[in-house]
DNA sequence: TATATTTGTGGCAAAATGACACATAATGGC
DNA sequence: GCCATTATGTGTCATTTTGCCACAAATATA
């Protein structure tokens, strides 16, 4: 293999069509939950496409802001899915069909999706699901009980959650999915749902204390149902 | 923004080039060393593009059965790097020009290219590099020691020690950069190169025994300059 | 006022960790 | 052969971390 082979060898990928997935996961009701768009009839995770002027970072971060309208978000890259055959040709030219535009195979569409799987923490109260550029629906959907989707977006959500459960421990992110002040109930009940089992409670407040990145405020919690809750902020360290 | 614009918009990154770039890491003499290889009086990561009928798992372990002929390594997608003006165009033309190739402005070597960065780890020892399908010489760097490289080939190594760090611990993966036998001060030897500091011998021991993941084999290491240590091997749970 | 529930916090046994000691090879100088 | 030196295997023990429980404080409800 010389050198004008390589630039002309017929069988290789290079150009496959590159999109961006981000699994939106938020807290409400002691549930985790993704934010789900409908696209023809079929549940799928929000996403979009990388600008010729932007990096993927900042692809991934303007595709999040247009849909909930966080700014300063938690939002990581964590798998690649591109098989041989992942490709929503087909779903592409039922909507086409439907909307009685002209589909022809040799589409874009017709190619290959390698699709950047993110996810994003927000804190659900925040979100303002309102601007979406696609004039679809949407809905926050606990990740246990999920609609049938779209391609192999389930596997992608079903992946988030092993990354983000072995993230969690690793790093002070799961605040994230809280409003700025929270208690450390509330924490624990987050943690437990990521995690997926009961943790002891003494020692849970010792050890979020322990890590030192978290303020206790002076006031309580004001609506709490029986003794109230001391209230805590991430500390900023800039 | 409809179906039709969707279809056509011109400034939409569709379609990048998708490359696969690993870093081969091994271990000798101490020291966590990186297969580089010459492109252009440049050093660089091997790599490769992936072809239209296989996935992106299978393309990245052809590349590296290419370099380096290991059939099972271990390897690991950890990064995606993208950015605006990653390009290797210049490079490119130069080399084309050298080779009297005609060089054009829009070849697709001239648009962004998207990298796909691995790392493998690999038992130096086993590594057969003459099987690259290009002709470039190839050679063995310590990470710490790395020549100016194409690129931010060097950035990517550099993610790839803080990736291999953190996995190291959370994953028994490291043996991979061992031959199959070993004994347990190399692999403390090896993580104190990993981690970058001492560590305690007794506890390192107990330690990695306690995972049950390898297996003491009755003889000892022949070729020890005091006294022989016993040699381990990591069990297969199949 | 009594009871139940939730939160804050302290104590203590068990387990894990870090630091060190000591015995066991193996080598090399005398 | 004897001894100092060095690397390895393993035991001990103080310290730290963890798991578990207890109890006090706060608050709603009967």
């Amino acid at each position: 293999m010389d050198a004008t082979d390589f630039l002309e060898n017929g069988h290789l990928l290079f150009l496959p069509n590159i999109s961006i997935d981000i699994v939106i996961l938020g807290f409400q009701d002691g549930d985790l939950k993704v934010l789900l768009q409908e696209f023809d009839e079929q549940w799928c995770l929000p996403g979009g496409y990388i600008f010729k002027e932007e990096s993927l970072a900042d692809a991934a971060h303007r595709v999040l802001y247009d849909r909930t309208g966080i700014e300063q978000p938690f939002l990581k890259l964590f798998q690649v899915f591109g098989d041989k055959d992942r490709s929503f040709a087909l779903e592409f030219k039922k909507l086409l069909e439907k909307s009685r535009l002209h589909w022809h195979p040799d589409l874009w569409v017709n190619q290959r999706f390698v699709t950047m799987a993110h996810y994003a923490l927000v804190n659900i109260s925040e979100v303002e699901p309102t601007r979406g550029v696609l004039d679809l629906s949407h809905n926050w959907f606990s990740v246990d009980k999920l609609p049938t989707m779209l391609m192999d977006h389930g596997d992608i959500v079903a992946a988030s959650k092993h990354q983000l459960r072995r993230d969690i421990t690793l790093e002070h992110i799961s605040f994230n999915l809280l409003p700025e002040e929270f208690t450390m109930p509330e924490l624990q009940r987050l943690h437990e749902t990521i995690l997926g089992r009961k943790l002891e409670r003494s020692r849970f407040q010792k050890k979020m204390l322990s890590f030192d990145v978290f303020e206790r405020l002076p006031q309580l919690k004001e609506d709490a149902p029986r003794r109230k809750p001391y209230l805590y902020r991430f500390k900023e360290s800039d």
